[in-house]
RNA sequence: GUCCCCAUCGUCUAGAGGCCUAGGACACCUCCCUUUCACGGAGGCGACCGGGGUUCGAAUCCCCGUGGGGACGCCA
Protein backbone atom coordinates (compact mmCIF):
# COMPACT_ATOMS: atom_id res chain seq x y z
CA UNK A 1 0.00 0.00 0.00
CA UNK A 2 1.35 3.32 -0.54
CA UNK A 3 1.77 6.02 2.21
CA UNK A 4 -0.58 8.81 2.50
CA UNK A 5 0.09 11.04 4.91
CA UNK A 6 -1.18 14.72 5.65
CA UNK A 7 -1.15 17.61 7.84
CA UNK A 8 -4.51 18.92 8.88
CA UNK A 9 -4.00 22.34 10.37
CA UNK A 10 -7.33 24.86 10.94
CA UNK A 11 -7.03 27.92 9.98
CA UNK A 12 -7.56 29.59 13.41
CA UNK A 13 -4.06 31.49 13.29
CA UNK A 14 -0.52 31.54 11.91
CA UNK A 15 1.66 27.92 11.07
CA UNK A 16 3.63 28.17 14.32
CA UNK A 17 6.54 26.01 15.11
CA UNK A 18 4.84 23.34 16.58
CA UNK A 19 2.86 23.11 13.71
CA UNK A 20 5.30 23.40 11.00
CA UNK A 21 7.18 20.65 12.69
CA UNK A 22 4.30 18.35 12.17
CA UNK A 23 4.20 19.53 8.73
CA UNK A 24 7.39 18.56 8.33
CA UNK A 25 7.65 15.31 9.47
CA UNK A 26 4.65 14.25 7.60
CA UNK A 27 6.14 15.33 4.28
CA UNK A 28 9.43 13.71 5.23
CA UNK A 29 7.50 10.44 5.84
CA UNK A 30 6.05 10.43 2.49
CA UNK A 31 8.51 11.48 0.69
CA UNK A 32 10.51 8.57 2.19
CA UNK A 33 8.42 6.02 1.50
CA UNK A 34 7.52 7.61 -2.32
CA UNK A 35 3.63 8.34 -1.00
CA UNK A 36 1.67 11.25 -0.99
CA UNK A 37 1.59 14.27 1.39
CA UNK A 38 -1.77 15.57 1.77
CA UNK A 39 -2.89 19.18 3.11
CA UNK A 40 -6.29 19.42 4.73
CA UNK A 41 -7.59 22.46 6.18
CA UNK A 42 -9.76 21.85 8.97
CA UNK A 43 -12.21 25.01 8.95
CA UNK A 44 -15.54 23.55 10.01
CA UNK A 45 -14.71 25.84 13.16
CA UNK A 46 -16.83 28.64 11.00
CA UNK A 47 -16.51 31.37 14.16
CA UNK A 48 -12.99 31.27 14.50
CA UNK A 49 -11.77 30.05 11.37
CA UNK A 50 -10.43 33.42 8.44
CA UNK A 51 -8.86 32.86 5.02
CA UNK A 52 -5.87 35.42 6.28
CA UNK A 53 -5.28 31.88 8.66
CA UNK A 54 -5.71 29.87 4.86
CA UNK A 55 -3.19 32.07 3.78
CA UNK A 56 -0.43 32.68 6.13
CA UNK A 57 -0.75 28.69 6.59
CA UNK A 58 0.10 28.58 3.09
CA UNK A 59 2.74 30.94 2.88
CA UNK A 60 4.44 29.91 6.03
CA UNK A 61 4.68 25.97 4.30
CA UNK A 62 5.88 27.60 0.95
CA UNK A 63 8.69 29.41 2.72
CA UNK A 64 9.67 25.99 4.29
CA UNK A 65 9.57 24.25 0.89
CA UNK A 66 7.06 21.75 2.21
CA UNK A 67 5.17 21.04 -0.76
CA UNK A 68 2.11 19.27 -1.05
CA UNK A 69 0.88 16.40 -3.68
CA UNK A 70 -2.44 16.87 -2.88
CA UNK A 71 -4.73 19.27 -1.70
CA UNK A 72 -5.69 21.32 -0.21
CA UNK A 73 -8.86 20.53 0.82
CA UNK A 74 -11.22 22.22 2.24
CA UNK A 75 -13.49 20.81 4.69
CA UNK A 76 -16.66 23.16 4.42
CA UNK A 77 -16.26 22.28 0.85
CA UNK A 78 -17.46 18.44 1.85
CA UNK A 79 -20.11 18.98 3.57
CA UNK A 80 -22.32 16.74 1.25
CA UNK A 81 -19.85 13.55 2.25
CA UNK A 82 -19.99 14.54 5.57
CA UNK A 83 -23.61 14.71 5.73
CA UNK A 84 -23.82 11.12 3.71
CA UNK A 85 -22.17 9.44 6.44
CA UNK A 86 -23.67 10.88 8.70
CA UNK A 87 -26.97 10.06 7.83
CA UNK A 88 -25.84 6.14 7.27
CA UNK A 89 -24.72 6.00 10.87
CA UNK A 90 -27.96 7.00 12.02
CA UNK A 91 -29.83 4.36 9.73
CA UNK A 92 -27.03 1.66 10.91
CA UNK A 93 -27.60 2.80 14.21
CA UNK A 94 -24.02 3.60 15.22
CA UNK A 95 -25.13 7.18 15.78
CA UNK A 96 -28.82 8.76 17.55
CA UNK A 97 -30.52 11.90 17.89
CA UNK A 98 -29.68 13.82 21.37
CA UNK A 99 -32.35 16.35 22.36
CA UNK A 100 -30.53 17.35 25.17
CA UNK A 101 -30.14 21.38 25.98
CA UNK A 102 -26.78 22.82 26.37
CA UNK A 103 -27.91 24.23 28.90
CA UNK A 104 -28.58 20.58 31.02
CA UNK A 105 -25.54 19.18 29.56
CA UNK A 106 -23.95 22.59 31.43
CA UNK A 107 -25.77 21.19 34.48
CA UNK A 108 -24.93 18.31 33.98
CA UNK A 109 -20.51 18.42 33.62
CA UNK A 110 -20.41 20.60 36.82
CA UNK A 111 -22.17 18.19 39.07
CA UNK A 112 -20.23 15.40 37.74
CA UNK A 113 -16.76 17.13 38.26
CA UNK A 114 -18.59 18.52 42.11
CA UNK A 115 -18.74 14.55 42.52
CA UNK A 116 -15.01 14.68 41.29
CA UNK A 117 -15.76 12.49 38.32
CA UNK A 118 -14.60 12.35 34.88
CA UNK A 119 -17.20 14.57 33.06
CA UNK A 120 -19.35 12.89 30.65
CA UNK A 121 -22.60 12.63 28.57
CA UNK A 122 -24.61 10.00 30.63
CA UNK A 123 -26.63 8.52 27.68
CA UNK A 124 -29.87 9.83 28.18
CA UNK A 125 -30.90 9.46 24.68
CA UNK A 126 -29.24 6.79 23.85
CA UNK A 127 -31.26 3.88 22.41
CA UNK A 128 -30.76 0.35 24.08
CA UNK A 129 -32.60 -3.00 23.99
CA UNK A 130 -35.35 -2.57 26.25
CA UNK A 131 -34.94 1.12 27.36
CA UNK A 132 -37.76 3.51 27.12
CA UNK A 133 -36.48 6.57 25.81
CA UNK A 134 -38.15 9.88 26.70
CA UNK A 135 -40.35 11.60 25.10
CA UNK A 136 -39.00 14.07 22.11
CA UNK A 137 -39.12 17.66 22.94
CA UNK A 138 -40.58 19.98 20.26
CA UNK A 139 -38.51 23.07 20.70
CA UNK A 140 -34.37 21.21 20.81
CA UNK A 141 -33.35 21.44 17.75
CA UNK A 142 -31.15 17.31 17.97
CA UNK A 143 -27.48 17.06 17.91
CA UNK A 144 -26.44 13.46 16.69
CA UNK A 145 -23.85 11.46 18.88
CA UNK A 146 -21.92 8.05 18.05
CA UNK A 147 -23.00 5.27 20.07
CA UNK A 148 -19.72 4.35 21.41
CA UNK A 149 -19.13 1.13 22.59
CA UNK A 150 -19.68 0.97 26.93
CA UNK A 151 -17.34 -2.03 27.50
CA UNK A 152 -13.92 -3.28 26.46
CA UNK A 153 -10.68 -1.32 25.33
CA UNK A 154 -9.58 0.97 22.54
CA UNK A 155 -6.11 0.07 22.00
CA UNK A 156 -3.03 1.17 19.31
CA UNK A 157 0.64 0.88 18.85
CA UNK A 158 1.60 4.46 18.57
CA UNK A 159 4.18 4.89 15.91
CA UNK A 160 5.74 7.05 19.17
CA UNK A 161 5.00 6.06 22.42
CA UNK A 162 4.43 2.50 21.73
CA UNK A 163 1.12 0.96 23.29
CA UNK A 164 -1.55 2.89 24.12
CA UNK A 165 -4.75 1.40 25.72
CA UNK A 166 -7.82 3.26 26.59
CA UNK A 167 -11.24 1.62 28.91
CA UNK A 168 -14.17 2.57 26.18
CA UNK A 169 -15.58 2.93 29.71
CA UNK A 170 -13.91 6.56 29.38
CA UNK A 171 -15.00 7.42 26.71
CA UNK A 172 -18.38 8.58 26.33
CA UNK A 173 -20.79 9.33 22.77
CA UNK A 174 -19.54 12.62 21.24
CA UNK A 175 -21.37 15.18 19.19
CA UNK A 176 -20.70 14.32 15.34
CA UNK A 177 -23.19 16.53 14.21
CA UNK A 178 -24.38 19.73 15.75
CA UNK A 179 -27.72 21.13 16.14
CA UNK A 180 -27.28 22.78 13.06
CA UNK A 181 -26.56 19.80 11.01
CA UNK A 182 -22.81 20.36 10.62
CA UNK A 183 -20.26 17.77 11.64
CA UNK A 184 -18.07 18.14 14.07
CA UNK A 185 -14.05 17.90 14.11
CA UNK A 186 -13.43 14.16 15.35
CA UNK A 187 -16.01 13.00 12.87
CA UNK A 188 -14.90 15.10 10.05
CA UNK A 189 -11.24 13.50 10.70
CA UNK A 190 -12.51 10.46 10.73
CA UNK A 191 -14.43 10.20 7.22
CA UNK A 192 -11.30 12.73 5.78
CA UNK A 193 -8.51 9.99 7.26
CA UNK A 194 -10.84 7.31 5.76
CA UNK A 195 -11.80 8.62 2.24
CA UNK A 196 -8.50 10.00 1.09
CA UNK A 197 -7.34 6.78 2.39
CA UNK A 198 -4.64 8.24 4.77
CA UNK A 199 -1.76 4.88 6.05
CA UNK A 200 -0.11 7.33 8.88
CA UNK A 201 -1.95 10.08 10.87
CA UNK A 202 1.42 12.26 12.34
CA UNK A 203 0.57 15.05 14.13
CA UNK A 204 0.54 16.90 17.71
CA UNK A 205 0.41 14.65 20.85
CA UNK A 206 -2.81 16.62 22.09
CA UNK A 207 -4.83 14.46 19.98
CA UNK A 208 -3.84 11.21 21.70
CA UNK A 209 -7.23 11.54 23.63
CA UNK A 210 -9.52 11.67 20.64
CA UNK A 211 -7.59 9.00 19.28
CA UNK A 212 -9.94 5.97 20.75
CA UNK A 213 -12.86 7.55 19.44
CA UNK A 214 -11.68 8.00 16.56
CA UNK A 215 -10.79 4.81 16.07
CA UNK A 216 -14.09 3.55 17.58
CA UNK A 217 -15.84 5.44 14.98
CA UNK A 218 -13.26 3.99 11.82
CA UNK A 219 -14.34 0.50 13.20
CA UNK A 220 -17.97 1.46 13.22
CA UNK A 221 -17.81 2.63 9.79
CA UNK A 222 -15.68 -0.77 8.74
CA UNK A 223 -12.66 1.60 7.67
CA UNK A 224 -9.26 0.31 7.51
CA UNK A 225 -7.74 2.30 10.67
CA UNK A 226 -4.82 3.89 9.76
CA UNK A 227 -1.35 4.34 11.76
CA UNK A 228 -1.12 6.67 14.41
CA UNK A 229 2.56 8.87 15.34
CA UNK A 230 1.87 11.49 18.28
CA UNK A 231 4.63 13.50 18.11
CA UNK A 232 5.13 15.71 21.53
CA UNK A 233 4.86 19.22 21.93
CA UNK A 234 7.55 21.70 21.53
CA UNK A 235 8.04 24.04 24.39
CA UNK A 236 9.14 27.80 24.50
CA UNK A 237 13.23 28.47 25.16
CA UNK A 238 12.49 28.96 28.72
CA UNK A 239 10.87 25.74 28.75
CA UNK A 240 7.48 27.23 29.28
CA UNK A 241 4.10 26.21 26.82
CA UNK A 242 3.96 27.97 24.35
CA UNK A 243 0.76 30.13 23.74
CA UNK A 244 -0.16 32.91 21.78
CA UNK A 245 0.38 35.14 24.73
CA UNK A 246 3.59 33.66 25.62
CA UNK A 247 6.71 32.66 22.51
CA UNK A 248 4.64 31.38 20.00
CA UNK A 249 5.51 33.04 16.84
CA UNK A 250 4.67 32.63 13.22
CA UNK A 251 7.23 30.66 10.92
CA UNK A 252 7.30 33.92 8.97
CA UNK A 253 8.06 35.56 12.13
CA UNK A 254 11.76 33.76 11.83
CA UNK A 255 11.91 35.02 8.33
CA UNK A 256 11.29 38.28 9.70
CA UNK A 257 13.61 37.64 12.15
CA UNK A 258 16.67 36.64 9.79
CA UNK A 259 16.78 33.07 9.70
CA UNK A 260 17.24 31.50 6.36
CA UNK A 261 14.74 28.66 5.99
CA UNK A 262 17.04 25.92 5.67
CA UNK A 263 18.35 26.19 9.18
CA UNK A 264 14.73 26.47 10.91
CA UNK A 265 14.25 23.38 8.67
CA UNK A 266 17.51 21.29 9.92
CA UNK A 267 16.77 22.95 13.30
CA UNK A 268 13.21 21.59 13.60
CA UNK A 269 13.83 17.93 11.82
CA UNK A 270 16.46 17.71 15.03
CA UNK A 271 14.29 18.80 17.69
CA UNK A 272 12.40 15.76 18.59
CA UNK A 273 13.94 13.13 15.71
CA UNK A 274 18.06 12.09 15.76
CA UNK A 275 19.71 10.37 13.28
CA UNK A 276 22.39 9.36 15.21
CA UNK A 277 25.61 12.06 15.40
CA UNK A 278 24.14 13.83 12.57
CA UNK A 279 23.47 17.30 13.00
CA UNK A 280 24.02 19.11 9.67
CA UNK A 281 22.27 17.70 6.68
CA UNK A 282 20.06 18.39 3.95
CA UNK A 283 16.37 17.84 3.59
CA UNK A 284 17.15 15.28 0.78
CA UNK A 285 19.16 13.36 3.20
CA UNK A 286 16.42 13.82 6.06
CA UNK A 287 14.29 12.28 3.94
CA UNK A 288 16.24 9.29 3.18
CA UNK A 289 16.87 8.96 6.63
CA UNK A 290 13.92 9.89 8.68
CA UNK A 291 11.88 7.22 10.37
CA UNK A 292 9.02 7.36 13.56
CA UNK A 293 10.84 4.94 15.12
CA UNK A 294 13.83 7.56 16.35
CA UNK A 295 11.24 10.00 17.29
CA UNK A 296 11.75 11.08 21.04
CA UNK A 297 8.23 10.67 23.11
CA UNK A 298 8.80 13.56 25.48
CA UNK A 299 8.68 17.18 25.09
CA UNK A 300 11.48 19.26 23.89
CA UNK A 301 12.49 22.74 24.52
CA UNK A 302 13.11 25.11 22.01
CA UNK A 303 16.96 26.84 21.54
CA UNK A 304 17.45 29.42 19.90
CA UNK A 305 20.99 29.60 19.82
CA UNK A 306 21.36 26.27 18.36
CA UNK A 307 19.01 27.89 15.76
CA UNK A 308 21.59 30.52 15.43
CA UNK A 309 24.50 28.07 14.94
CA UNK A 310 22.52 26.09 12.47
CA UNK A 311 21.63 29.77 10.55
CA UNK A 312 25.60 30.58 10.41
CA UNK A 313 26.15 27.34 8.09
CA UNK A 314 23.67 28.08 6.10
CA UNK A 315 23.96 31.63 5.95
CA UNK A 316 27.70 30.28 5.02
CA UNK A 317 26.02 27.50 2.25
CA UNK A 318 24.13 29.82 0.40
CA UNK A 319 24.08 30.01 -2.89
CA UNK A 320 25.23 33.96 -3.34
CA UNK A 321 23.14 35.15 -5.52
CA UNK A 322 20.05 33.74 -3.95
CA UNK A 323 21.97 35.51 -0.47
CA UNK A 324 22.35 38.72 -2.14
CA UNK A 325 19.06 38.96 -3.35
CA UNK A 326 17.53 38.51 0.03
CA UNK A 327 20.10 41.05 1.54
CA UNK A 328 19.21 43.11 -0.76
CA UNK A 329 15.62 43.16 0.33
CA UNK A 330 16.75 43.26 3.75
CA UNK A 331 19.16 46.80 2.84
CA UNK A 332 16.31 48.24 1.23
CA UNK A 333 14.22 47.96 4.72
CA UNK A 334 16.83 49.85 6.46
CA UNK A 335 16.58 52.63 3.37
CA UNK A 336 19.71 51.61 1.37
CA UNK A 337 20.02 50.40 -1.87
CA UNK A 338 22.91 48.28 -3.20
CA UNK A 339 24.65 49.88 -5.73
CA UNK A 340 26.24 48.09 -8.53
CA UNK A 341 29.37 48.85 -7.28
CA UNK A 342 30.89 47.30 -4.96
CA UNK A 343 29.25 44.26 -6.06
CA UNK A 344 26.71 42.73 -2.97
CA UNK A 345 27.56 39.47 -3.96
CA UNK A 346 31.57 40.25 -3.73
CA UNK A 347 30.77 41.88 -0.28
CA UNK A 348 28.89 38.99 1.21
CA UNK A 349 31.49 36.92 0.63
CA UNK A 350 33.64 38.76 3.18
CA UNK A 351 30.98 39.06 5.54
CA UNK A 352 29.43 36.07 5.48
CA UNK A 353 31.94 34.11 7.27
CA UNK A 354 31.00 36.16 10.02
CA UNK A 355 27.46 35.96 10.40
CA UNK A 356 24.65 34.18 11.83
CA UNK A 357 22.02 36.49 10.78
CA UNK A 358 20.15 37.95 7.63
CA UNK A 359 19.40 41.08 9.02
CA UNK A 360 22.71 41.13 11.59
CA UNK A 361 24.43 40.62 7.91
CA UNK A 362 22.66 43.25 5.93
CA UNK A 363 23.63 45.78 9.07
CA UNK A 364 26.68 45.02 8.66
CA UNK A 365 27.24 45.25 4.91
CA UNK A 366 25.45 48.31 4.60
CA UNK A 367 27.87 51.17 5.17
CA UNK A 368 29.32 49.97 1.77
CA UNK A 369 26.43 51.90 0.13
CA UNK A 370 25.63 54.31 2.78
CA UNK A 371 27.97 56.65 5.27
CA UNK A 372 28.44 54.48 8.34
CA UNK A 373 27.15 55.94 11.76
CA UNK A 374 30.63 56.66 14.30
CA UNK A 375 29.95 56.26 17.62
CA UNK A 376 32.02 58.97 19.45
CA UNK A 377 33.13 56.93 21.99
CA UNK A 378 34.62 54.73 18.96
CA UNK A 379 36.36 57.97 17.48
CA UNK A 380 37.53 59.24 20.90
CA UNK A 381 39.14 55.75 21.47
CA UNK A 382 40.54 54.83 18.21
CA UNK A 383 41.11 58.48 16.45
CA UNK A 384 43.91 59.30 18.07
CA UNK A 385 45.61 62.98 17.75
CA UNK A 386 48.97 61.13 18.12
CA UNK A 387 47.83 58.64 15.36
CA UNK A 388 46.56 61.53 12.84
CA UNK A 389 50.42 61.91 11.14
CA UNK A 390 50.37 58.82 10.19
CA UNK A 391 46.87 58.49 8.61
CA UNK A 392 47.50 61.31 6.76
CA UNK A 393 51.00 60.11 5.33
CA UNK A 394 48.66 56.89 4.80
CA UNK A 395 46.35 58.53 2.90
CA UNK A 396 48.84 60.42 0.76
CA UNK A 397 50.64 56.97 -0.40
CA UNK A 398 47.26 55.41 -0.80
CA UNK A 399 46.42 57.89 -3.27
CA UNK A 400 48.85 57.39 -5.55
CA UNK A 401 48.46 52.86 -5.56
CA UNK A 402 47.16 50.67 -7.97
CA UNK A 403 43.91 50.01 -5.69
CA UNK A 404 44.24 46.17 -4.44
CA UNK A 405 43.44 44.36 -0.87
CA UNK A 406 47.46 43.57 -1.30
CA UNK A 407 48.76 47.19 -2.33
CA UNK A 408 46.46 48.24 0.40
CA UNK A 409 48.12 45.95 3.10
CA UNK A 410 51.64 46.94 1.97
CA UNK A 411 50.74 50.87 1.90
CA UNK A 412 49.34 50.33 5.72
CA UNK A 413 53.00 48.43 6.34
CA UNK A 414 54.90 50.94 5.03
CA UNK A 415 53.40 54.18 7.51
CA UNK A 416 53.51 51.17 10.22
CA UNK A 417 57.51 50.89 9.71
CA UNK A 418 57.89 54.35 8.84
CA UNK A 419 56.08 55.85 12.18
CA UNK A 420 57.22 52.55 14.62
CA UNK A 421 53.30 51.60 15.14
CA UNK A 422 52.17 48.08 15.33
CA UNK A 423 49.28 46.97 12.47
CA UNK A 424 46.67 47.39 14.82
CA UNK A 425 47.48 51.28 15.92
CA UNK A 426 46.60 51.99 12.13
CA UNK A 427 43.73 49.48 10.97
CA UNK A 428 41.37 50.27 14.23
CA UNK A 429 41.09 54.09 13.34
CA UNK A 430 41.00 53.05 9.65
CA UNK A 431 38.29 50.84 10.52
CA UNK A 432 36.19 53.33 12.27
CA UNK A 433 36.59 55.71 9.95
CA UNK A 434 35.44 53.54 7.13
CA UNK A 435 32.82 51.19 8.94
CA UNK A 436 31.62 53.27 11.41
CA UNK A 437 32.48 50.33 14.16
CA UNK A 438 35.97 49.23 15.01
CA UNK A 439 34.95 45.83 14.07
CA UNK A 440 35.36 44.65 10.43
CA UNK A 441 37.37 41.97 8.50
CA UNK A 442 40.63 42.48 7.25
CA UNK A 443 40.78 46.61 6.82
CA UNK A 444 42.46 45.75 3.41
CA UNK A 445 40.37 43.71 2.00
CA UNK A 446 37.06 45.99 3.24
CA UNK A 447 39.00 49.02 1.93
CA UNK A 448 39.42 47.31 -1.63
CA UNK A 449 35.99 46.58 -1.92
CA UNK A 450 34.87 49.76 -0.83
CA UNK A 451 36.93 51.79 -3.69
CA UNK A 452 39.99 53.96 -3.35
CA UNK A 453 37.25 57.05 -4.19
CA UNK A 454 35.34 56.07 -0.93
CA UNK A 455 37.74 55.19 0.77
CA UNK A 456 40.06 58.12 0.82
CA UNK A 457 36.54 60.18 1.16
CA UNK A 458 35.68 58.63 4.32
CA UNK A 459 39.45 58.87 5.64
CA UNK A 460 39.59 62.91 4.57
CA UNK A 461 36.48 63.17 6.76
CA UNK A 462 38.61 63.04 9.41
CA UNK A 463 41.55 64.79 8.69
CA UNK A 464 41.73 69.19 9.13
C1' G B 1 -10.99 15.42 40.31
C1' U B 2 -10.69 11.36 36.38
C1' C B 3 -7.99 9.32 32.31
C1' C B 4 -3.62 9.39 29.22
C1' C B 5 1.49 10.57 28.28
C1' C B 6 6.57 11.83 29.59
C1' A B 7 11.43 11.66 32.63
C1' U B 8 20.01 10.93 30.27
C1' C B 9 24.76 17.04 30.75
C1' G B 10 21.78 24.14 31.26
C1' U B 11 19.47 22.74 26.08
C1' C B 12 18.73 19.11 21.70
C1' U B 13 19.95 14.15 21.82
C1' A B 14 22.92 8.85 21.30
C1' G B 15 21.79 4.66 24.11
C1' A B 16 17.00 -1.10 22.50
C1' G B 17 20.98 -5.81 29.51
C1' G B 18 27.43 -6.29 29.18
C1' C B 19 30.73 -2.12 23.64
C1' C B 20 28.94 3.21 29.13
C1' U B 21 35.16 5.06 33.65
C1' A B 22 27.47 7.22 29.44
C1' G B 23 28.93 9.32 23.09
C1' G B 24 27.77 13.75 19.83
C1' A B 25 25.87 18.85 19.09
C1' C B 26 24.49 23.98 20.95
C1' A B 27 25.88 27.14 24.95
C1' C B 28 29.88 28.14 28.48
C1' C B 29 35.41 28.17 29.85
C1' U B 30 40.78 27.73 28.30
C1' C B 31 44.37 27.69 24.60
C1' C B 32 45.87 28.17 19.32
C1' C B 33 45.22 31.05 14.77
C1' U B 34 45.04 36.52 14.16
C1' U B 35 45.04 43.12 11.87
C1' U B 36 40.03 44.22 15.74
C1' C B 37 35.52 41.35 16.13
C1' A B 38 34.05 36.99 14.27
C1' C B 39 35.09 32.24 11.56
C1' G B 40 38.09 28.08 12.20
C1' G B 41 41.20 24.40 15.13
C1' A B 42 42.51 21.81 19.90
C1' G B 43 41.12 20.86 24.82
C1' G B 44 37.85 21.44 29.27
C1' C B 45 33.32 21.76 32.38
C1' G B 46 28.87 19.03 32.54
C1' A B 47 23.68 14.17 33.00
C1' C B 48 21.22 8.50 33.65
C1' C B 49 14.63 12.06 39.04
C1' G B 50 14.19 8.83 43.83
C1' G B 51 13.26 3.99 45.99
C1' G B 52 12.52 -1.04 45.47
C1' G B 53 12.87 -5.41 42.54
C1' U B 54 14.45 -9.01 38.14
C1' U B 55 19.54 -10.46 36.60
C1' C B 56 26.13 -12.88 37.22
C1' G B 57 25.34 -7.82 35.22
C1' A B 58 20.45 -2.15 34.34
C1' A B 59 20.68 4.37 31.77
C1' U B 60 18.33 0.24 29.35
C1' C B 61 13.20 -4.61 31.91
C1' C B 62 9.14 -4.57 36.08
C1' C B 63 6.71 -2.08 40.35
C1' C B 64 5.98 2.13 43.56
C1' G B 65 6.86 7.11 44.45
C1' U B 66 8.05 12.17 42.84
C1' G B 67 8.02 15.80 39.26
C1' G B 68 6.30 17.73 34.54
C1' G B 69 2.76 17.79 30.57
C1' G B 70 -1.81 16.77 27.99
C1' A B 71 -7.07 15.64 27.55
C1' C B 72 -11.85 15.78 29.58
C1' G B 73 -16.71 21.43 24.53
C1' C B 74 -22.77 21.56 19.86
C1' C B 75 -13.24 24.24 19.54
C1' A B 76 -9.96 22.12 16.41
Amino acid sequence: MTVRTRFAPSPTGFLHIGGARTALFSWAYAKKHHGQFILRIEDTDVERSTPEAVQAILDGMHWLGLDYDEGPYYQMQRMDIYKKVIQSMLDHGTAYYCYCSKEELEALRESQMQQGLKPRYDGKWRPEAGKTLPAIPQDIPPVVRFKNPQTGVVAWGDLVKGRIEIANAELDDLIIARADGTPTYNFCVVVDDWEMGITQVIRGDDHVNNTPRQINMLQALGATVPQYAHLSMILGDDGQKLSKRHGAVSVMQYHEDGYIPEAVLNYLARLGWSHGDAEIFTMQQFCEWFDLDHITPSAAQFNTEKLNWLNAHYIKEANIDVLADDIASRLKKLDVVAQAQPKLQDVLALYRERANNLNQLARDVAYFYTLPQVSAEDVAKHITPEIMPAVQSLSQNLAQINWSAEAIHEAINAVVTQYQLKFPKVAMPLRVMLTGIAQSPSIDQVMALLGQKEALSRIQNYIR
